[in-house]
DNA sequence: GCCTTGACGGCAA
DNA sequence: GTTGCCGCCAAGG
């Protein structure tokens, strides 16, 4: 287990694990949602840290090109393309998704009270009971 | 306790 | 329109 003392790195979590399936989204929004626009680098540092037993579907998260910049993180790109077609994410070329077509707004789809609960306070509410729904697809 | 790195983003040249 | 550089925040060494 990851040791995720800041509230960021559970909020990353929330968001990610709301992805929907056949959508992706990137680090820049994921860290818009949370208020932070400029942490972008920090939400893909987190991802880092995710452990498999999380759940969380990093392979929905993609650069701002769409890019799979964290491929290897899986062993190969090629695997978490393979992952992403499955679930119906179009590519315009390899290894690179098609944002125009399944990117995820968290800001703009996910639910404001959601983002606001975590952007306020987390102390009340708990990812981990979103992560547990998406742990069975993971 | 300090310095470097990091799955990135936005702005400037 | 494209390429390059700087910036933020936190964790690891």
């Amino acid at each position: 287990m990851i040791m995720q003392r800041g509230e960021f790195t559970e909020k990353v979590y929330a968001v990610v694990a709301s992805i929907p399936e056949g959508r992706v989204t990137t680090y820049g929004r994921i860290a818009l949602a949370l208020g932070m626009p400029r942490n972008a680098r920090r939400v893909g540092w987190v991802m880092s840290g995710v452990e498999r037993a999380r759940g969380l579907p990093c392979q929905r998260v993609v650069n701002h090109a769409g890019y799979l910049s964290g491929g290897w993180a899986f062993g190969h790109p090629d695997l978490m393309q393979a992952m992403l077609l499955e679930e119906g994410v179009p590519f315009s070329s390899e290894y690179v998704v098609d944002l125009h077509a399944c990117v995820w707004d968290p800001a703009e789809e996910l639910d404001p009270e959601t983002l606001a609960a975590m952007r306020g306070c987390s102390c009340g509410s708990t990812p981990a009971d979103e992560v547990d729904d998406l742990d069975e697809i993971a």
